[in-house]
DNA sequence: AATATTTTTTAGACCAATCTAAATTTTATA
DNA sequence: TATAAAATTTAGATTGGTCTAAAAAATATT
């Protein structure tokens, strides 16, 4: 049975071995969850007892299957339940994920598994991030960052890279949301900003926004 | 801002000084908690330190208007939580408890009150207890004990008292539950056993199970 | 009222999760 | 490759929540 800190760490080295590969180490889970080092570090050895991480001294930690099955388990409540809070309860994309952090918590099979039927088994979550099933098996997109779209191609986004209230919200201000047809007009080679049709608007997005936003071409 | 142990024992402070008057006892709480008396002192000094309890050695805890409101707060989402449970996730009301013991304690005010309108502001959660509304008012039948109820006298199930599995599945196979109407046909002067129509059967019942269903007559 | 029993508190310990400060190892740079 | 910088670990302390064993107070019984 792990507790709520084991947990929240699985998760975290969990998202960090998807976006790096090799082994992940003591600062960037450090930076994820807010602590220090050498709390992390404690951590890595008590995962490692577990038998959920493989560690060794200085060289940062790898999941073992059971330390990724004990991660997904957890992945797949925390999108289930976002999916709960914007499908059921009026919340808004950007206010889910701070309550889906204490919800993935819970401990009821038969309530996740229930949860998932009554949301009539959502693939995807309000971010567009795939949720595992309850054999926690996802298939997720072929999806590129809407700066790899060619010019003139039909895309359509799918997911967002940064999930913070800040870009959710400009995303929602600028009418981009999950399902949005998107098709690059123009690609500024000064300073890489595009001028985009999305929907049935016309309008200019940086750089930095384009490298957040997840399309399927 | 609560833990999660200092919720748990001032909802426990609460139940019991519902049933009881004057100051709640150590012991009581410890075995309510399933905590050793040692324990229940060290907490009720820190809820005294947070002006959530007036403690005096030896002479037990009672709560203040903060340490009620808290507790009420605690009250209300773990009520409706459980009609959630019960009314979309087919859960049946024996199994409830556990699932809402966790719940009760997810932090997020818009949260609490969307699933509220969710659930189309119920009044009662499965086991018939009210659930505290926004402003934490909650308004409880005028009840009275199944021992209680007059001879030939009509009455319908409004609660039980025993919220243990074992009860609530017996009242189950028995076809008791909230709502069914209840008429004492015959009361055994030996051993206090009734003979009762509950809904459109005829049934015995002890004593003992008697006095954990209460009635609105 | 004296004594026995029960209840409650205190003292001291432990565990999980964190921290700071210092030591060690790895990695980068001159 | 020597040295500087960065990353990581160790040592030791702290906090919240718990425990056991012993002491103290309240309550019940003779
Ligand atoms: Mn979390
Ligand atoms: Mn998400
Ligand atoms: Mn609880
Ligand atoms: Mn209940």
């Amino acid at each position: 049975m792990q507790t709520l800190s084991t947990e929240n760490y699985l998760k975290a080295i969990y998202h960090a071995s998807q976006s790096a590969s090799g082994t992940v180490a003591t600062t960037s889970i450090a930076n994820k969850i807010g602590a220090k080092p050498s709390s992390v570090t404690d951590m890595f050895k008590k995962l490692s007892d577990q038998k959920l991480v493989k560690y060794e001294k200085y060289q940062g930690v790898s999941l073992t299957n059971e330390g990724v099955k004990t991660a997904l388990r957890i992945v797949r409540k925390h999108r289930l339940w976002e999916s709960f809070l914007v499908s059921h309860l009026n919340f808004n994309w950007d206010e889910v994920h701070q309550v889906a952090e204490q919800l993935e918590h819970i401990q009821s099979e038969k309530l996740t598994n229930e949860l998932e039927r009554f949301l009539d088994y959502p693939t995807h979550d309000p971010h567009g991030d795939p949720i595992p099933n309850r054999a926690l098996f996802m298939k997720s997109y072929n999806k590129i960052l809407l700066t790899e779209l060619p010019l003139n191609k039909e895309g359509v986004c799918v997911g967002v890279k940064d999930n913070s209230s800040d870009f959710l919200r400009y995303l929602d201000r600028r009418q981009i949301g999950i399902g949005t047809p998107i098709l690059v007009l123009h690609r500024e080679d000064f300073d890489q900003s595009l001028h985009i049709q999305a929907g049935n608007s016309t309008l200019m997005i940086t750089q930095k926004t384009a490298e957040n936003i997840y399309i399927k071409p």
